[in-house]
RNA sequence: GCCCAUAUAGCUCAGUCGGUAGAGCACUUCCUUGGUAAGGAAGAGGUCACCGGUUCGAUUCCGGUUAUGGGCUCCA
């Protein structure tokens, strides 16, 4: 007799053993029609799930997260029944959940066409159409092995193998397919009613670029198909906001076929630059940091010493002249050293904090570039840290409190951290790595953020965090970073003497808050669709005459708000204000300032958003105030 | 680097079942001097990414290269 009890608090008694589903039949033909799994003590279960103890018991509907993932998890598995349909000879290997969606891997003789792909969806939507049971039963490993490898399903096979002996495996069918899943599935493909294969591309069988390519079919599933259309618009309107395209639009850089990977900054963009790197390098001075420019190419021994000759060298560019070999720097550090190491430095000079806009190249692999985000010139608002270990955790927490202040000032709040522990080839004593991540964990625990671990994937040299944020369609991409090294200070022959006259390596922290400048842009823009905040934007306010009668007092408009520090234009072109309006506010101009016989006769200007909210007229110091506000609320 | 796709005017794109191309916007000139998101007319503009092959003939078909896009791998 379980008594089961419901989320509301509610208990319902049955006779004997019921299902998920029964209990939602019980409750209603709603819910029973809705129930796509259940949640029993907290587990997820099929709806064919047999309950005949007392428990909690939650129905589970397209409504709440963990029905969505059910969902797609279904549609993947639809997706592989449709393609073993199709494709006898695919064989079939995982196909998780992802974000939004899903996608399943295949290993097959040829790529899937855009034509298979339509095919694919076609007799998917036939198989949801028909509603076929989906059903869950339990097999030991041995038998799982023996069932695919009788199918020819060696992938699969090979997976199910790598599993411990001892455990038991639940297989899922749906007519005459079946795979191998923890589950739970949707009762029947009838459930499965909005879904959409999104694009096909190669991926690495089990992630490693050593092993052949399988084909990989992307897509996303949703409750319902108002939710699919929703989030089929919300990609159009991220695709608005890359970078690339709002980098054309409004002028700010070009890439070009002879300069792969590297961009070319127009006026505007680089007016945007300029006033990110003048920020930074107030915000850096004011926390102790000396600023230093390092030489662009040092000769190969440098990088030989600092190791990165050896791990590096295919993606350094090289140059050969006076018959010595040269490397475009791929990073800053060992400049710094070389730095550090003039003169003799007592510990009284620790911590000593150099920064340096330093221009990187690195001949990154073609497939890896990726407009701004991902480059082969970049500039780091690098920074190096050379401290006691005991200076560690200080360092570190005020390094954090100084990134998450720039990042709010830019308007980042969400943000992806994580920590990276020791990996197996490295340089170091536990002794020291353990001091080195507790000092990071410690630092991050301070500040009461969320982090993931990432154990195994710092660095040879030591332990990071690394700050991380996200383009219009979600992709997240690394720009801060913190790294402990204790490799090359040693390499490179720093030290500082102690308090007891001895002398010793001191630690380094590499550090970048932006991480690259492109980078950091690619993102901002994208961030704010290309409406950057007024203190950034290249030109903040356009002067727009109305006929060629009050060009020169809009000029003198623009040219007093120049003289105040503005970033000012004036737009004099014998053209309709309409136009001019229009042109202007798709260049993203913070205010434009409308001026005609009016304004001429009063010596004011009327004022108007890039949002189209008329400010209304007032004298130009008025403005200047107001203008003045907005600037300096960052 | 690997898989797939793409490359036509400054931009966004159409087109040619193989006979050297077209639109809109932008640009130039002229008219218009107009008060809050596109005034009108005329004109100019392309070695159809590059190299090779097939063909009487290639922008179109095939191969290669380069770049870009979407993934995978990588990212000091």
């Amino acid at each position: 007799m379980p008594i089961i009890t419901l989320p509301d608090g509610s208990t319902r008694t049955f006779d004997g053993p019921v299902t998920v589903a029964d209990v939602a039949r019980s409750i209603g033909p709603g819910l029973a029609k809705a129930a796509l799994a259940g949640q029993v003590d907290g587990r997820l279960v099929d709806t064919s799930h047999r309950i005949s103890a007392d428990t909690h018991l939650s129905i589970i509907t397209g409504s709440q997260a963990e029905g969505l993932e059910v969902i797609r998890h279904s549609t993947a598995h639809l997706l592989a029944q449709a393609v073993k349909a199709l494709f006898p000879s695919a064989q079939v290997t995982i196909g998780p959940v992802i974000e939004d969606g899903f996608y399943y891997d295949f290993a097959y003789e040829r790529p899937f066409t855009p034509e298979d792909i339509a095919a694919i969806e076609a007799r998917m939507a036939e198989l949801a159409k028909a509603e076929i049971d989906v059903s869950r039963a339990e097999w030991s490993r041995d038998d799982a092995v023996r069932f695919f490898e009788a199918q020819g399903e060696h992938y699969k096979a090979e997976i199910i193998r790598s599993i411990p002996e001892t455990e038991t495996l639940s297989l899922y069918s749906q007519g005459e397919f079946t795979d191998l899943c923890r589950g739970p599935h949707v009762p029947d493909t009838g459930k499965l009613k909005a879904f959409k294969l999104t694009k096909v591309a190669g991926a690495y069988w089990r992630g490693d670029s050593r092993n052949e390519m399988l084909q990989r079919i992307y897509g996303t599933a949703w409750a319902d198909t108002k939710s699919l259309d929703a989030y089929l618009k919300r990609l159009e309107e991220a695709e608005k906001r890359d970078h690339r395209r709002i980098g054309r639009q409004l002028d700010f850089f070009h890439f070009q076929e002879e300069a792969p990977g590297m961009a070319f900054w127009h006026e505007r963009g680089w007016t945007l630059w300029q006033q990110i790197e003048q920020y930074m390098r107030g915000v850096l001075r004011k926390h102790g940091y000396r600023e230093v420019k390092c030489p662009q190419i040092l000769d190969a021994s440098l990088w030989k010493r600092s190791g990165h000759w050896e791990n590096f060298r295919e993606n350094m560019f090289v140059t050969d002249s006076e018959e010595r070999e040269f490397a475009v720097k791929p990073m800053n550090c060992p400049g710094h050293v070389q730095i550090f190491n003039q003169g003799l430095k007592s510990y009284r000079d620790l911590p000593l904090r150099l920064a340096e806009f330093g221009s990187c190249h690195r001949n990154e692999p073609s497939g890896a570039l990726h407009g701004l985000m991902r480059v082969r010139a970049f500039t780091q608002d690098d920074a190096h840290i050379f401290c006691t270990e005991g200076q560690i955790q200080a360092e570190v927490a005020g390094f954090i409190d100084l990134l998450l202040a720039v990042y709010r000032d830019f308007g980042f709040e969400d943000l992806q951290i994580k920590l990276s522990t020791r990996p197996a080839k490295r340089v170091g004593d536990d002794a020291t790595w353990d001091k080195a991540e507790e000092a990071l964990r410690l630092a991050l625990d301070s500040k009461g953020l969320a982090w993931d671990l990432q154990p195994g994937e710092g660095a040879f040299y030591g332990p990071k965090i690394e700050f991380s944020l996200r383009d219009s369609i979600g992709r997240v991409w690394q720009c801060g970073t913190i790294q402990l090294d204790f490799a090359l200070p040693t390499r490179l022959g720093a030290e500082y003497v102690a308090e007891d006259n001895s002398r010793h390596a001191p630690v380094m922290l590499h550090r970048a808050i932006l991480g690259s400048l492109e980078r950091f842009i690619g993102i901002l823009i994208e961030h704010h669709a290309g409406l950057l905040p007024t203190w950034l934007a290249p030109a903040q306010v356009a002067a727009l005459s109305i006929t060629e009668r009050f060009a020169d007092y809009a000029r003198e408009v623009s040219e007093t708000l120049e003289n105040q520090g503005f970033r000012a234009i004036a737009d004099l072109r014998n053209e309709k204000i309409g136009l001019k309006i229009r042109e202007q506010t798709l260049q993203r101009i913070p205010y434009l300032l409308v001026i005609g016989e009016r304004e001429v006769e009063h010596k004011t200007v009327a004022v108007r958003t890039r949002r189209g909210e008329d400010l209304g007229t007032m004298t130009l110091a008025e403005f200047s105030a107001h203008l003045s506000a907005d600037v300096s609320r960052r």
